[in-house]
Parts: structure tokens; sequence; C-alpha cells
DNA sequence: ATTTAATACCTTGTTCAACAAAGTACTAAA
DNA sequence: TTTAGTACTTTGTTGAACAAGGTATTAAAT
């Protein structure tokens, strides 16, 4: 019912550009959400095998060449229903709070 | 991370008042947070044994008695660090969502 | 050339919140 | 003394997230 967020902060950040595991791990950082690599991987493939990603290489000036990745069209829809779940999450703690 | 938030809605409705668990999952379900009872109950007990929840019998004139539960000292504090763990949730997905 | 350090990516095993799908016990009315 | 309704419990499963490793590539230092 609840899971997934963090799946939905990478879908939120790749929305606004396609960026590679480290920008998204320091974005998450800066949100004060903090995610470790073990996490971050299996999640981008698995994202990327459900047609959600996709990725290009890009090579680097400072080390190995890095897996830019990006939304699809799909992987929009995915993240249109995510915004949805979320703010119904949102709304119902509001809800159990200010219930008198 | 983000895990236990079930725990959170229901510690935010004992914190108002006592209920018994067909009370909570009614409570839950006003709020469009559907939970099922093979959740409810484990995750009542495992709160009491670690001394957030208490409850008293209290007899019902339509069945079976029924366990009031209650937040505990101890589940107030509790409830209070989820508060301000939510709260940072919340704010996280704000700074994601309002970048440019 | 060869080592070292930094960067990038990947994998295996574990944990635990939540769920599914049962079941047991008690109460009151038929 | 069944039946129906309510209340409570248990067992097994799933899967997101984590912990703790690993491999591969690149560039700078030796």
């Amino acid at each position: 019912m609840r899971k997934g967020l963090v799946e939905y902060c990478i879908l939120s950040i790749l929305a606004r550009k396609e960026a590679y595991p480290s920008d998204i791990l320091a974005e998450l950082k800066e949100a004060d959400m903090i995610v470790v690599e073990g996490t971050l991987y299996p999640l981008l493939i698995r994202d990327k095998n459900q047609g959600l990603l996709a990725y290009r290489w890009v090579e680097s000036t400072q080390g190995p060449p890095r897996k830019y990745y990006y939304l699809t069209e799909k992987g929009r829809e995915a993240l249109a229903e995510m915004d949805s779940a979320w703010a119904d999450m949102v709304r119902s703690i509001e809800t159990l709070k200010n219930r008198q």
C-alpha cells in the first residue's frame, strides 16, 4: 500500500532530467533521503526491465562511462499514478490527524 | 526508512482515544487506508510487547468482550518521533518535486 | 610498465512491514 | 443446540530496502 517511496523519488528526479546513479544519490541526499547503492541499482534495473526507464552510455572525463537513465513514456504514466497515490496518502494522514 | 506507516496511523488514532481493533479498522477505512486484520492484530501485539500500547478488556452487548487498546507514555514518545519522521518525509518529497 | 586510487556498476543474502488465508473462541438469537 | 455474528489469533508468503561484499574501467602516481 505504501511501499515504493524510493522508487517514487527516483522517478520524480528522472522526470526533470536524465541522470546516472551518483547524480540520483546526491539529489536524494540533498533532500535528506538516504539511499544506498545496494538499493538503487537493483531498483533501476527493475524499472528498466519493466519499461519505465531506459538508459544510454555517456563517456566521462573522470572515470568509466556512465549509464544515464531517463523516463520512458510508460515511466511518466507510472509516475503520474504515484503522484496521485502520494497525494492520497498525505490526505489520509491529514484526515486521521485532524479528526476530533 | 519509510516503513511503518500503518503503525503511525494506528498510534495516531489511539492518541485521541482508546479503541478496539474494529474501531481502528473503521477509522482507517474512513481515511481511505485499507488495512486487513492479518496486519492489524500482529501489529497491536507487537506494539504492546514493546510497551507502546496497553489494553483493557471491555464487555460488549453484541458479542465477545473486546480488547480496548490505548497509548502508554512510551507510546506517546514513539508517536512524537513518528510525527517528526513523517514531516521530514513530506518535506523531502516537496524538496525533490519543487527543484528546477 | 605496473601499481594505486577513484569512479562506476553489480550481486548475494537478510530483514521485516504488510498481506493472504486460514483458524479458534465467545456470545446471543433462532 | 444449531446458526450467525463478532472478536481475536496464527502461519506462511511477498517484496522493498538494506548490508556487505564484489568486479570493471579509467587515469594518475610510481
